[in-house]
DNA sequence: TTTTTTGCAAAACCTTTGCAGTTGG
DNA sequence: CCAACTGCAAAGGTTTTGCAAAAAA
């Protein structure tokens, strides 16, 4: 029973996984955390709260804001998901398993330029020469402008 | 009738400049816009507006939370100021000539590094190269861990 | 049944806006 | 005098918190 092979071997990224690891970690598999993690998975990108939300429209029961930022933040914890703050605004939410790379945000267009962590290794490498300090572009991306906006 | 040598020769990073670049703009130059430089140049380093209104305590006129975010948008529109977003919380402003370096915010323990523009070019050209990005830490830092918390 | 989780409402936090009154030039 | 600026109060946007009711195990 090994699991069949798929064009994208994204380890555990599955809402399946999602679930089980609440199970495993002892907490509730409610409706509105089925939600969360359904709405996660369905989304094209990092999501705001309200962009989510927007996911559970017709859908009943539907969650409410304030339980959506708890189940988050749980989920958070649990490693399951993660957020970024690209730029003012909403933060926004994404599977952590599905979405490990870094982003790269213009602060012009809002264009998102995703980039695995390995392309970003040698700028952490270079601040980490020149600084000792140990960039991380998890949390809050590279801010610039992209190809589009620093031509003009 | 060129400008005295200083031991910082930091440019026109002065109150009296800042001032007299106001009236350049044809701008005026209140009680509160006075209030609101001496805090800024006062502070050791990027203040928030809380700071700074810490800095007009006792003195009369004080000015008012939205007249101070209204007075740095204006000092920021000539040049004289600009702001930053080091993590969560509130935005942090410096006068601009004074403040010209870029900063590397720890996320752990809100230690805050400063580095002149000129030593992270080498990063700004390694992201451009690699992503055809033009990156700028001048608005939102490099975020990640100092020296010490990526030590432990 | 018991403990976790929810929904709602209210508050907290940072920032912006509207407006009548004040002030700088 | 008159346009620019101010203080106050209220609202806007995002996130957190308190609490009684609901639901998962």
């Amino acid at each position: 029973m090994t699991p069949a092979r798929t064009a994208r071997p994204r380890g555990v990224a599955t809402i399946d996984s999602a679930i089980a690891a609440l199970r495993a970690g002892g907490l509730r598999v409610s409706a509105a955390r089925r939600l969360v993690i359904e709405a996660l998975f369905a989304a094209e990108g990092p999501a705001t709260v309200e962009e989510l939300a927007a996911g559970f429209d017709g859908r009943v029961p539907r969650s409410d804001v304030a339980s959506t930022y708890r189940n988050l933040e749980t989920l958070e914890a649990l490693g399951l998901v993660r957020h970024m703050h690209l730029g003012h605004g909403p933060g926004r939410y994404v599977p952590a398993a599905r979405e490990a790379r870094d982003y790269l945000a213009c602060e012009r267009c809002g264009e998102l330029l995703a980039a695995d962590a390995d392309d970003l290794e040698p700028v952490r490498a270079l601040v980490r020469e020149a600084f000792g300090f140990e960039a991380r572009f998890g949390h809050f991306p590279i801010v610039g402008l992209c190809p589009a906006c620093a031509g003009s």
